[in-house]
DNA sequence: TTATATGGATACTAATATAGTATCTGAAAA
DNA sequence: TTTTCAGATACTATATTAGTATCCATATAA
């Protein structure tokens, strides 16, 4: 939902750029590589410097490095970390009282969008930063 | 007020509040029934007609009813029906040709999101409007 | 027939989230 | 000691969502 959100795209891509070149590159190197903004993806890369999944050096000859092997790091990783809006939002007008329906609905639809996160969730497990490196190496060759 | 797209979730409060009192309403009825902006509330029900779940009377004593059973009508129905924004969204940002992650990084990340939308969309098949009316029925007893 | 209540549409404003720009600080390495 | 980096901050721009006001065509009850 809710989304323009292009934050996980983005992480995964410069995750993706690290894995696949396999090294420590400045922020302003990988903002060039993805072709965009460049403390937007500073911003980004904060963020997976603080779920540690890059790690980060600083001063002259330093970067973003991996934290952690591609195989050890899924897309839920990654999504976590830069923390997207949920699948869909729950409205917050007020309940009326005399209304079953009203007084209901929002705890319902809580368990509806608890579920359906786990279902993102799920999905986004099953995929690591080394099975996306390996993918577009295959799309590439 | 536009924290993100609540929608879906009042979509599923305003349909579960028809099949509850089994009747046809009129939209500022169902507006104030939900304690929502009446407006915004007509727009998401024009939303569900085009989609066929309500069924619309014009004039005098009109109003909305539905227009299936609420066995038949699946949160999914619903959710589709609003079109709300995919579960993330994917970067424009041009792509660099001498980069394979670049030039491959879209077309994976697309891959991820069709599998992530139907993630979404086999959670919420599984609950039927008819379900949601049992379960605020079931609360409130 | 006529007054009225309805769905539906439109134009506008307001609020919020996301993205882009400019600049700075402090630390580490060369 | 100079350079280069991560990281932070303040501000602007833009897109999406929500709220407000008003209008029209139509169906129906009276």
């Amino acid at each position: 939902m809710a989304s323009v959100n292009t934050q996980f795209s983005i992480a995964v891509h410069v995750m993706a750029a690290i894995a696949h070149h396999d090294g420590v590159f400045a922020s302003e190197v990988l903002a060039r590589s993805v072709n965009a903004n460049p403390v937007f993806v500073k911003r980004i890369l904060v963020k997976l410097s603080k779920a540690k999944l890059a790690k980060t050096t600083v001063g002259k000859s330093g970067g973003y490095g991996l934290a952690r092997s591609p195989k050890s790091i899924s897309l839920l990783d990654i999504y976590s970390a830069v923390n997207p809006p949920d699948a869909f939002a729950i409205h917050t007008y007020p309940k009326r009282k005399e209304c079953i329906v009203s007084s209901n609905i929002k705890e319902v639809m809580s368990d509806v969008l608890v579920g359906t996160e786990e279902a993102v969730h799920g999905h986004l497990r099953q995929t690591t930063l080394a099975d996306v490196v390996s993918i577009i190496r295959a799309r590439s060759g």
